[in-house]
DNA sequence: TGAGTGATTGACT
DNA sequence: GTCAATCACTCAT
């Protein structure tokens, strides 16, 4: 490598025990920390500002309120990725939780983008940043995640949740989840208050 | 085997 | 603010 064309950037993949934690603790925990994706593309990298916590059995909105070979996975390993098609447009990555033999996961609603941003761009057809990755279907899309990254392990490249911090001054806001059916007073969903980068969800009914 | 549902998004009125 | 698109998965028969 001859130029040194940008600044030395290694973000530090999070140990497998930050995930083996109670789904809500590691829901507010994951705010401020990367997702981060190596591809042949590029590097595309976001700041996490937006989550939901689904537990197992217990919690109905939860796709392991039964266990099935499409949720078998959150009852695996923690620290690996969830990865569902929906809606027939878009897919959603969760976090596996809890130790193994326990579902939990968490949804990453939205990111604040950090890194890559022209490739997230290009993947988006849009402009404007706060539009790239605020929602579950869009940082997936902005991310390069699709459903062959279902059951990778995220404490390890190409895909991974790397070490990062709230701002100074940033406040952890919590409210009910947006876009289900069952379970819609349990104030599961975590935000950074304020974001610019914070989905609104689908309008309601 | 068939029908209904859904952790969403984008476009249109 | 309202509605349609689109497909993998799940449940019922």
């Amino acid at each position: 490598m001859t130029g040194a064309t940008a600044a030395v950037w290694a973000p530090v993949p999070l140990d497998r025990g930050f995930f083996a934690r109670p789904t809500l603790i590691v829901a507010r925990a994951l705010l401020g920390h990367l997702l981060v994706h190596e591809t042949p593309e590029g590097v595309v990298a976001g700041r996490i500002v937006e989550t939901e916590a689904y537990l197992g059995p217990s919690d109905p909105a939860s796709h392991a309120y039964r266990r099935t070979p499409r949720s078998q996975v959150m009852w695996g390993p923690p620290g690996h990725a969830y990865v569902y098609f929906t809606y027939g447009n878009h897919f959603c990555v969760n976090v596996v939780t809890e130790q193994e033999g326990v579902a939990g996961a968490v949804l990453i609603r939205a990111l604040e983008p950090v890194a890559g941003v022209e490739l997230m761009r290009r993947r988006r057809g849009v402009e404007r940043l706060q539009d790239l990755c605020s929602g579950p279907g869009k940082l997936t899309q902005a991310m390069g995640i699709g459903r062959h990254h279902n059951g990778h392990d995220l404490t390890q490249p190409p895909l991974y949740v790397a070490c990062g911090a709230l701002r100074d001054g940033e406040r952890v806001g919590r409210s009910a989840r947006i876009g289900i059916n069952r379970a819609v007073d349990w104030p599961w969903r975590f935000f950074v208050v304020g974001s610019a980068f914070v989905s609104r969800g689908p309008a309601r009914p």
